[in-house]
RNA sequence: GCUGGUGUAGCUCAAUGGGUAGAGCAACUGACUUGUAAUCAGUAGGUUGGGGGUUCAAGUCCUCUCACCAGCACCA
């Protein structure tokens, strides 16, 4: 019998007898039978032996193509859980799939790993490799599958084949005296794997549940060229380097304590970012039609109550009983917000109302999740609350969704966008859900944004849309959140009159656009590495007498940097000028002014900017004209 | 919260099989008066996260506790 197949640039190869995927590959060229690692039949990713029938679609993999890597790297999987079995026999298997630039393996051992392992893992690995197993696919009926995991008692797999579907094909895939359950594809020996490192150890539970068992996750990356793993552990430096805690204290931007876990400490450096992104958020808020407020930190339990955080969030807040009254310390400040809004009448004129509060939160998080700035205890939201009607909805969240642009585009942040729907534990009637859901669809439909859906992470009292943040590291992070509310206004019997003299309910949406001010700071100082924009940057300029006998200069120049705004210190300590710069260098401070003799004379400075170098002799008036035009455009320099 | 790890001077890190804590940078003092990424010399600095225990003797071993780190779980 013969085979047609079908290849991607259209054209169609005939066989005469039955091929494999591999044999495809073979025939088209001697290189990609050598590069080939798995393929594509109709879609769907294949191993090379598969067999091919004719009339399908072939596809070839290679390691240049995302599918083929992650066969290879879920081979690097199976290849430390055969390293994993050799030098540890009683280890049960859990699973392990391929994650972004690696894998991981879950796995059931009696003793605890620690990083020192790690190496003699990667040698085994290696060992394995030399050996050069061919890997082999064999399909299974349940019953084998199951007597198999009887009988080296590994009740993790068998949980797994428990739970796979009456018509699951059951495949076990086999390297030299190693198999494993696994659905594949696989590549074609353990000889083809070239490049990975172990990273890390730590715990995981069963399938994800915090009621299973604990069990040990192994970390690993892997590529298919050595240089391409060099780069990926340059990276992993890199990100180390930037880190925001480290940076934080380096530049002496903030501060934790034992005393308060998970609650920063702004000093000077990080209070003058802060104040900056204030400042920013402010303007752009004022012009887009925002009223600032402000209200309490500590509320009666009963405010909670009536909102319904009690019943939902209570968990995660802190309280206080004071005078025999149990009051609660804000989580959030939607219910602050109500209050204001049902301080007085409403015509249906006056609506949208927008009301903005830079409002400090406390939440108890766990103390597992705590993490810098990131993750904290208490926080400042840059939060507003749109009151709005029905009919105004969605022209609001357009709004908000270019406001979030707007101030986004200071800091050149790409973001990416989802729509998260409801959850299980929500309030709220089915159509109310169903009403704004829609309303949110529609708005990013006509936005022409592109946006994912995360089913059932909304809020418990509507849906939402968030926007994520790819900072300078590849790393995602969640931080603008526009959110429809429809609960709010109905437990808190919210109305506005309307045209017809007639109360209405009216509709609110939450929104956040740095998020958190504090962990948005945290993603700033790696974003910029600790090098800030001159108009972020808490010292803007230095002046660098080079010796006392320009100290007095040095000190009206100062003052006339400062009389322009600008943030401005002088170093007079007895140093070299190479020292002074050296430090301020390393400070990754914007502009240091270097003055002598010449400069004295002359009434200018000499200009060294952090990122060009020496720029020569200027005017100190003109100076302080191109830094302070610089920090009112906000240039991302 | 869970599993594992870590905690020594302001910072970064040392301290053989338990024997009584040390370096660099920073700080302070003095000398030098400096021209674009580190001048020299000196001084001071620690109840080794905290409590309890074992021991003649604990940074080191045991135990409790706190904080932090990696990850999981959590995340309005």
């Amino acid at each position: 019998m013969s085979v047609a197949v079908k290849l991607p640039d259209g054209s169609v190869r005939e066989y005469e007898q039955q091929v494999t995927v591999y044999d495809v590959a073979a025939s088209i060229s001697k290189g990609l039978q050598k590069k080939a690692v798995a393929g594509m039949v109709n879609g769907k990713v294949v191993d090379l032996s598969t067999p091919v029938d004719s009339g399908a679609e072939v596809r070839i993999l290679t390691l240049d193509d995302p599918e083929g890597l992650e066969v290879y790297r879920h081979s690097t999987a199976h290849l430390m859980a055969q390293a994993l079995k050799r030098l540890y026999p009683d280890v049960k298997l859990g699973i392990g799939p391929v994650i972004e630039d690696g894998f991981y393996y879950d796995v059931d051992l009696p003793v605890s790993l620690t990083p020192e392992d790690l190496p003699k893992i990667e040698a085994e690995m290696q060992k394995i490799v030399q050996e050069d197993h061919p890997i082999v696919r064999k399909v299974v009926s349940r019953e084998e599958a199951i007597r198999i995991y009887e009988e080296i008692g590994d009740e993790l797999k068998l949980e797994i084949i428990r739970d796979l579907p009456e018509d699951a094909v059951i495949t076990i895939y086999e390297q030299g005296e190693f198999f494993d359950l696994c659905r594949g594809p696989h590549l074609p020996s353990t000889g083809k794997i070239k490049a990975f490192q172990l990273l890390n150890v730590a715990g995981a539970y069963w399938r994800g549940d915090a009621n299973n068992k604990m069990l040990q996750r192994i970390y690993g990356t892997a590529w298919p060229k050595k240089s391409q793993l060099d780069e990926y552990l340059h990276f992993l430096e890199e990100a180390k380097k930037r880190d925001h805690r480290k940076l934080g204290k380096e530049f002496k931007l903030y501060m934790f304590s034992e005393e308060a876990p998970g609650m920063p400490f702004y000093l000077p450096n990080g209070m003058t970012i802060r104040n900056e992104l204030e400042k920013m958020s402010r303007e752009f808020q004022l012009k887009a039609g925002y009223k600032e407020v402000r209200t309490p930190f500590v509320m009666n339990q009963r405010l909670w109550e009536q909102s319904g955080h009690w019943e939902h969030y209570r968990e995660n807040m802190y309280f206080t009983e004071v005078d025999d009254t149990m009051f609660a310390i804000k989580p959030m400040n939607c219910p602050g917000h109500m209050l204001i809004y049902k301080n007085e009448l409403h015509s249906y004129r006056d609506l949208p109302l927008r009301l903005a509060e830079f409002g400090q939160c406390h939440r108890h998080e766990l103390s597992g999740a705590l993490n810098g700035m990131l993750r904290v205890r208490t926080f400042t939201q840059d939060d507003a609350h749109i009151f709005v009607r029905p009919d105004q909805i969605e022209d609001e969240i357009k709004n908000a969704i270019r406001l979030v642009d707007q101030i986004y585009s200071v800091f050149g942040f790409p973001y990416s966008v989802e729509l998260s729907t409801r959850p299980e534990d929500s309030m709220g009637s089915d159509e109310l859900w169903e009403k704004a859901e829609t309303a949110l669809k529609n708005v990013l439909d006509q936005s022409g944004l592109d946006y994912r859906i995360n089913e059932g992470d909304g809020a418990f009292y509507g849906p939402k849309i968030d926007f994520h943040i790819r900072d300078a590291l590849k790393r995602s992070h969640q931080c603008a959140t526009i959110q429809l509310d429809f609960q709010m206004p109905e437990k808190f019997d919210l109305t506005y009159v309307g045209e017809d003299n007639e109360k209405h309910r009216p509709v609110v949406i939450h929104r956040a656009i740095f998020g958190s001010i504090d962990r948005f700071i945290g993603i700033l100082v790696e974003h910029y590495g600790g090098a800030f924009p001159l108009w972020l940057a808490p010292v803007q300029a230095r002046v660098l007498p080079i010796s006392r006998n320009f100290n007095e200069y040095g000190q009206r120049v100062v003052e006339q940097l400062r009389e322009a705004g600008i943030r401005a210190e002088l170093d007079q300590r007895d140093e070299k000028v190479g020292y002074k710069i050296r430090e301020a260098q390393v400070q990754k401070i914007p502009y240091m002014l270097v003055i002598g003799e010449k400069e004295v004379d002359a009434g200018t400075v000499a200009v060294r900017k952090r990122s060009e170098g020496d720029q020569g002799a200027k005017p100190v008036a003109e100076v302080i004209e191109e830094m302070v035009q610089a920090i009112q455009e906000r240039r991302n320099n």
